[in-house]
DNA sequence: GCCAACGTTGGC
DNA sequence: GCCAACGTTGGC
């Protein structure tokens, strides 16, 4: 099994939005490599730390499970969808999604200043300067690592 | 609001 | 294929 940390905006689509509704397309990537990600290597089963971007504070806040298959991002074939990609054909479709699953929810948040202090995840990919990938591979240790600071053990 | 980092676009 | 211009991300 693989690990992950996936991005979000809590004030688009936080953790709890997740929680409340257990299950949700992980649409609007329209980055080629996170898309990568989606399409070729993300498992049925792979744990993905949530991370809150543009919050106050940034950080891990809990944990999202890989479930069912990649299929075709519906919004891009959506002219009314603010993801909408023109070039995109159904036939040909650019934009790959998996569904997420809610696992938990950290009953502490990590933040981000916690992470970079944190000995223990030097080298991991999100604190690398100028990493702006919404979605990153995460070595199982450095994964262990921060549920542990969530105070959640799986 | 600022700005560094970085991806994408498009002219040539 | 190069690279300048532009747009976006995301921490601060």
């Amino acid at each position: 099994m693989r690990h992950w940390l996936i991005k979000s905006e809590p004030d688009v689509f936080g953790i709890d939005h997740l929680a409340k509704v257990k299950q949700e397309p992980w649409s609007g990537v329209r980055n080629y490599q996170a898309r990568n990600y989606m399409r070729d290597e993300m498992k049925p089963g792979d744990l993905a730390l949530f991370y809150h971007s543009n919050a106050t504070p940034p950080g891990s806040v809990g944990v999202a499970k890989v479930v069912g298959a990649p299929y075709p991002d519906p919004t891009q074939f959506d002219p009314e969808s603010e993801y909408y990609d023109p070039k995109s054909t159904k036939e040909n479709p650019r934009w790959i999604l998996v569904d997420f699953e809610f696992v938990a929810k950290f009953p502490t948040e990590v933040p981000l200043q916690q992470m970079k202090d944190d000995a223990a995840l030097e080298g991991m990919m999100v604190l690398q300067k100028g990493t702006r990938l919404s979605i990153t591979p995460v070595e199982a240790k450095h994964f262990k690592r921060v549920c542990k600071l969530g105070g959640w053990k799986a």
